[in-house]
DNA sequence: GCGCGGCATGATAGCGATAACATACATGTC
DNA sequence: GACATGTATGTTATCGCTATCATGCCGCGC
């Protein structure tokens, strides 16, 4: 503990309202009332009891408050893994959108494994969130269970579940990752490689490659090679050693698509380090849009997604929903825009 | 909420422990024993709670709990942002080490501004963590206020505070920056510049720009060359935008060194696009070793910090103290190592 | 002067769990 | 069989705050 602490607090207790009531001279409910911005007090009682706050440090004990007052002030938000911008970016747009409601962000991640998801669920929900919103639309049963008893909003973001808990916000990633193939197909590119991870975890992926194989089908091109490499998230590593098995396997091989920016980012460079040419020799493409995809060089062709509008509009559907402006509307989705951005590798 | 909602609870009313008390034949308490780990109750009462639990859907009310146990299971960090894998990486050794310990990480993000860090601890403070890890040594005064007499133990992170809190677990940003300069002028170089941010809100950044200059100084090199360019933190773009600007104003720039490998990445990239070549025409360098330093092309020279170990140390420091292992060692400051990982950039 | 509405403040009763103590019963010891 | 010991469970009293209702006071209108 800190050293000055004893100094200050010679019982090496943390003041309570009662504290403050007592120093003020009023009764605890008027220090609560000061405390709160729509409380009625008199200018010089609140005067007296803010004072009374400085002198001893108080701070308000919000978990007893929200036993009391059956609002924690906080929503949970819980995402595969913070090191990721795109994850960031909706994290920062929940954040955004919370600013001034008064409602703080929870934040959990997740590691990309249900069963992580599954425990974050039940700490989180222990501490009685007035929402919660989940990246994905694949949860435990129990985990589904705990969130349909719970009581709250839940919003499901990043994708498009088949089978909504409640309110979405999200696209399609097999369109998504489908409709860059038919962009990069009418640029004249037949041979088509696909680059993800080696298993299901990452639900995303899996869709991304599913709308690859679905895309290619459907233009009656040949068939994709598929290389999978590597537990998800792929890192940018793992992306190069991808591509480069992948030429020695199919050489001729024209355009690799990768399930995120990162691992295509890690392809372009392997090239660059072996002396192939891209896009003459081979064209990459990504899918996020992070921001080295913009500018590393060359500059990486992918998959725009609105991240930060995820957060955002993910964030107001619930606030709505807490607030009760509901309007029997919970279950409609929200449909977010994507975009393929063309560069210079694809 | 859930439509399933009314069709599990008609009451529309989450369960409580005494719901399931009730539907077991048993008393609250003994549902709360049944619950814990350490909790001595029957095999047979305690599958016939367990099982009330599961039809009930019911999920503990830890913010009722931990009124009662005034334990509220949770610690605080405050890092600057979530969108940089080093702060990242702190907060996964932090995640790490506080795993099986049954207390949960509650994240905030600063975005480099002491007002934001003050709010955010307040916030924080609000819920009463078990103790709080704190980016940097820099905050308001209001702000050291509430943590020294929030009677719980504290840790700054990442620097060297002149005066600190409480705990430190960090290093000396402007001696791993000097590191860096001595170590690229026994490689020959001489003309050195600078690229950071505009203002003293990192105050890491700053830190390592003082280190720049120091170094420069005591090794008898010609002035080095200051580029500011952007709020910190600066981007990849920024950091292709500044290089450029520092080479138009002094052609001769042996080496630039960069705030962070962000700046240095965008750096180098800008460098290629122009066929600027690196190290010959310009060597590049920057600090923190993210990922993509070693992945990039020319690889990166840069200084590796330890990010992870940070985090690992503070979250160990902390659960001793709330343990009370402390042995009033509380004043001991945890130096983390780093160092130049010498690349093809520089 | 009486009653009324409005405002500032106080008193009381929980919120949902757990700590601490109390109780009941089974087991073991001599 | 009496008593100590131990285990499983129940009872009661908080934890620190806020919802709710009660109170007292002021000024106003008729």
């Amino acid at each position: 503990m800190p050293k000055e602490l004893n100094a200050k607090s010679p019982e090496n207790q943390v003041p309570t309202m009662l504290d403050v009531a007592r120093r003020a001279g009023v009764s605890a409910m008027t220090v609560s009332r000061a405390l709160k911005k729509d409380g009625r007090v008199s200018d010089a009682t609140r005067e007296r009891i803010l004072a009374a706050v400085n002198e001893l440090g108080y701070v308000l004990d919000q978990s007893a408050g929200s036993l009391s007052s059956r609002k924690t002030g906080f929503v949970a938000a819980i995402i595969p893994s913070i090191n990721n911008s795109n994850f960031a970016d909706t994290a920062r747009g929940i954040t955004d959108e919370l600013e001034n409601t008064g409602l703080q962000l929870l934040l959990g991640y997740t590691d990309y494994t249900a069963e992580k998801e599954e425990k974050l669920i039940e700490a989180m929900l222990r501490r009685r969130p007035e929402g919660i919103i989940l990246t994905g639309g694949t949860h435990t049963d129990h985990a589904r269970r705990m969130l349909e008893s719970a009581g709250i909003p839940v919003v499901e973001t990043w994708e498009l579940p088949p089978k909504p808990i409640d309110q979405v916000v999200g696209f399609s990633n097999e369109e998504a990752m489908a409709l860059l193939v038919r962009t990069l197909a009418r640029k004249g590119y037949r041979k088509f490689g696909y680059i993800g991870g080696t298993t299901s975890r990452d639900t995303r992926g899996s869709q991304r490659r599913a709308g690859f194989v679905k895309a290619i089908e459907e233009l009656g091109l040949p068939p994709g090679r598929l290389v999978s490499f590597g537990v998800p998230p792929i890192s940018i590593e793992q992306g190069g050693q991808a591509v480069v098995g992948m030429l020695e396997r199919w050489p001729d091989t024209e355009v690799a698509l990768c399930v995120s920016d990162l691992s295509a980012f890690g392809a372009v460079m392997e090239c660059k380090r072996r002396g192939i040419r891209i896009p003459q020799d081979i064209a990459i493409a990504g899918f996020g849009d992070f921001e080295i995809a913009a500018y590393c060089h060359p500059t990486l062709t992918t998959v725009n997604v609105d991240c930060y509008g995820i957060g955002k509009q993910a964030a107001r559907k619930l606030i709505q929903s807490i607030k009760g402006e509901d309007n029997g509307l919970s279950q409609e989705i929200i449909l977010t825009s994507y975009r393929v951005v063309e560069r210079e590798s694809a």
